[in-house]
DNA sequence: AACTATTTATAAGA
DNA sequence: TTCTTATAAATAGTT
């Protein structure tokens, strides 16, 4: 997607690797809540930035019935 | 994406939320993995379809790729 | 399960 | 660093 073509590895350049960390966690996060209010599914995800920021998302009743079991 | 818009809320047909459900889970784990490699981020996911089949993907090695409960 | 028209995400550029 | 935009990628509806 984009102007060009890219590799998946680690972008070396720290100010590029941000501004594509900020880029992509957003499409991530959004991509999250529409899998789980299209589908009806339970979704968790957290992603730690290389700076250690936390960043989530959680579906409504992930938190605790599910894990009951 | 694709052949015409849509509204993001529950779909009610069952056979075309499990559709979507495959389709859409498939691109939320390769984009999860993407982000832990470009970014040097760690990423945990957890999807659990409405049939209760578990989904999953970790940046640390935290867990098999997916079981039945 | 494949296809493909179209939407969406996003890599570069401004 | 926020906004733009050309293009890659995801995917909705179809077959």
């Amino acid at each position: 997607m984009g102007r060009g073509k890219i590799v998946i590895r680690r972008i070396d350049n720290s100010t590029n690797r941000q501004v594509t960390f900020s880029k992509r966690r957003g499409g991530l996060l959004k991509k999250a809540k529409e899998l789980s209010i299209l589908c009806d599914a339970e979704v968790g995800l957290v992603v730690f930035s290389s700076t250690g920021r936390l960043h989530e998302f959680s579906s409504t009743k992930l938190s605790s019935d599910r894990f009951l079991y």
